[in-house]
RNA sequence: GCCAACGUAGCUCAACGGCAGAGCUCCGGUUUUGUAAACCGGAGGUUGAGGGUUCGAAUCCCUCCGUUGGCUCCA
């Protein structure tokens, strides 16, 4: 006899081997219909399968994440078989689902096209609108091995697969595929999908193995989900940083020097203004700044360690007979300056910040607007500390990022902590008492975060915080990393207490990351829409007609002598022309002015993306705006 | 670096073997305007670069450069 427990705590008993299935017909009709899976027990499995003994069970449906999960699964074989069915060649590798939908690794010498894919979705179509079942067929481990002899791909997932039976899954005319599941009952439960894009990837993300073709695709509950969905797309690429750069004349890039950004005046504004609130925090938390030059011997490289592993990315020149190499990181210039005086533990923590102009030879296929450059300024620095200082440093380095970025309003980042790598340096005892130092800070601090295991650098255990872009690809900001090894290559030294001389810690660290990228997530994050403290353009007046043009001009001399940027549009347009060039320049505030301002010195202010104007008198407005200033604040109330 | 797609005026795009075009921007003029785009005219191009096929190439083919989306890598 079995006795299920459904969510609601009733409970229901029927014969041994029951399906649930059955017991969803029992509930209700309705419930059956809907139906896509079963968890039992905390285990998600298919709607077939049999219930032995004393379980909880839950009815899953497409309402369910793991519903929508399962559908895209399942999509992703309705895909697979169309794919087959168009290139009998075609050899399945591995499709699992991804954030919004799902993709699947093909082994397929003939390229497949973007043009290719309307006759995929139609295939895919026709295997749905059959509405056949997902039949699932176990067995030993063995005898599966057998049958997949020959195939490379699906044998190695095979013995990548836990437990002793493996299970394949068979859907429309004869189509199968090794699967763990589970499935929707039939393909007629698939809600809509596309296919968006195809590219290649290396099986097992190995550059040695063959590239294979990945196609993606997403798949919702219905039509509506779908367009939705594509929708939010093209809102996000309304929001890309490059698009936005361009319309607002912020940056460009040019063939002649690929991933070198141009930035232009409107964008170093902002660059400028990033500057002056950056060094403001570092001031408040006592760090130094200091400048290093940007080419330096190439034996400085070979000690530094970067000669060895960094060499692939790096520029490098020559003149008078002596090689140079353009500094990749700005440590090994931070460890010179360090060296030339003596330093004692009475000055440590020593916090030395430098905004440091890198260059990277990053491969010609990752670059990307400003999120990835091959010539960029971190905010970098350095602190030299004792061991037992690292972990109050760190709560230090935490406390002054959250602080800027809670300025710019960011929320919604996480933590990333990654361990000792296989190829590393020093003792395993350090590496621990690091990483501990580490997770210790974060404790503290009460944060959440992901541990990458041997993602570290060579040199220690490092933090990073990341952060979303408009189309959901994660980029790295700020880091905190320990190194035992510069220290060390560079015989750093100070003297301590008793008054011999030991090696410090040198803690590196960015907050930003890079000018560059912060600018463009900056630009993502606010949809181009800055807040006033870092809007290249504060504020434009517009005059009603050419009568009003001294006023105008009166007026943007008064508003820039208290420091507004502002400008006047003098143009022959109409006021609604100047309104709507002003709201193409995303610029928070228009200022129109006509005979009745001019006469009792008076604004009337318009909000960018608001029907409602204020009139107010000039100094009110200059007050209310320079305190909007001052205290970065992002709404525009006035 | 690898796979695929794409490079036409400053920008967004059309023409897809047969005279390179539109809107916006820019320049000149008319208009003197009260809250999201007044009107008229003009300028702007060896179609990313180089080679090939063809009577004829933006269009077809090859090489290179760049861009886009992924993979690997990474701030």
């Amino acid at each position: 006899m079995a006795k299920i427990t459904l969510p609601d705590s009733s409970i229901i008993e029927a014969a041994d081997g029951v399906s649930a299935k059955q017991i969803a017909e029992q509930i209700g009709a309705g419930l059956a219909r809907v139906a896509i899976a079963a968890k039992i027990n905390d285990r998600i499995v298919d709607l077939t399968a049999r219930i032995t003994g004393d379980v909880s069970l839950q009815i899953i449906t497409s309402k369910d994440t793991a519903g929508l999960d399962i559908m895209r699964h399942s999509c992703a074989h309705v895909m697979a078989e169309a794919i087959c069915d168009l290139w009998p060649s075609a050899k399945l590798v591995y499709g699992p689902n991804v954030e919004e939908g799902f993709y699947y690794d093909i082994d397929l010498d003939e390229p497949i096209r973007p043009g290719d894919f309307e006759r995929i979705e139609e295939k895919m179509n026709q295997i749905v609108k059959a509405d056949k079942p997902f039949i699932r067929k176990e067995m030993p481990r063995a005898e599966a091995l057998l049958k997949l002899a020959g195939d490379k791909y699906k044998t190695d997932n095979v013995n990548r697969a836990a437990g002793d039976t493996i299970s394949f899954y068979s859907s429309g005319d004869g189509f199968e595929d090794l699967c763990r599941g589970p499935h929707v009952p039939s393909t007629g439960k698939i809600g809509a999908f596309k296919i968006m894009s195809v590219a290649g990837a290396y099986w097992h993300g190995d550059p040695t193995q063959k590239m294979l073709q990945r196609v993606y695709g997403t798949c919702w509950r219905n039509k509506k989900e779908l367009d939705d969905y594509l929708m939010r797309i093209e809102e996000a690429k309304r929001r890309d940083h490059r698009v936005i750069g361009r319309q607002l004349d912020l940056f460009s890039f040019n063939d002649a020097g690929p991933g070198f950004a141009f930035m232009h005046p409107n964008g170093m504004i902002i660059w400028n203004l990033v500057v002056e609130f950056w060094r403001d925090v570092h001031n408040k938390f006592n760090y130094e700044e200091i400048k290093t030059p940007i080419v330096l011997n190439k034996e400085l490289w070979h000690r530094s360690g970067h000669w060895e592993h960094y060499k692939e990315n790096m520029y490098f020149t020559r003149f008078d007979d002596v090689d140079y190499a353009i500094k990749p990181m700005n440590c090994p210039g931070g460890c010179l300056v360090y060296k030339t005086r003596k330093h004692s533990y009475r000055e440590f923590p020593l916090r030395v910040a430098e905004l440091g102009l890198v260059h990277r030879h990053e491969a010609s296929g990752v670059i990307h607007g400003l999120f990835r450059v091959r010539q960029f300024t971190q905010d970098d620095a350095h602190i030299f500390c004792t061991p037992d200082q690292i972990e109050s440093e760190i709560i230090g380095v935490i406390e002054l990022t959250f602080e800027i970025y809670r300025a710019f309003g960011f929320e919604d980042f996480h933590v990333e902590l990654s361990t000792k790598p296989e190829n590393h340096i020093g003792s395993d005892e350090i590496w621990e008492s690091a990483t501990n130092a580490l997770k210790e800070a974060l404790r503290h601090k009460k944060i959440d975060y992901k541990i990458n295991e041997g993602d570290g650098a060579f040199y220690g255990p490092k933090i990073d915080f990341h952060i979303q872009d408009c189309l959901k690809r994660s980029w790295q900001l700020g880091t905190i990393q320990l190194d035992f090894s510069m220290p060390q290559r560079f015989e750093l030294v100070y003297t301590d207490k008793d008054n011999t001389e030991k090696t410090p810690v040198m803690i590196h660290r960015a907050v930003l990351g890079s000018f560059e990228r912060f600018i463009g997530i900056l630009i993502e994050h606010y949809a181009g829409e800055m807040p006033l403290w870092l809007s290249p353009e504060q504020a434009r007046i517009m005059p009603i007609s050419e009568k009003s043009n001294d006023y105008a001009r009166a007026l943007e001399a008064k508003l820039k002598s208290h420091k507004l940027r502002c400008s006047c549009d003098l143009s022959d347009e109409k006021i609604g022309a100047k309104i709507a060039a002003a709201h193409t320049e995303k610029l928070p505030l228009m200022l129109v002015v006509g005979p009745r301002e001019a006469q009792s010195d008076s604004v009337n202010v318009r909000i960018r993306g608001r029907e409602q104007t204020k009139t107010m008198k000039t100094d009110e407005f200059i007050k209310s705006a320079a305190k909007k200033i001052a205290d970065k604040e992002i709404g525009l109330n006035f």
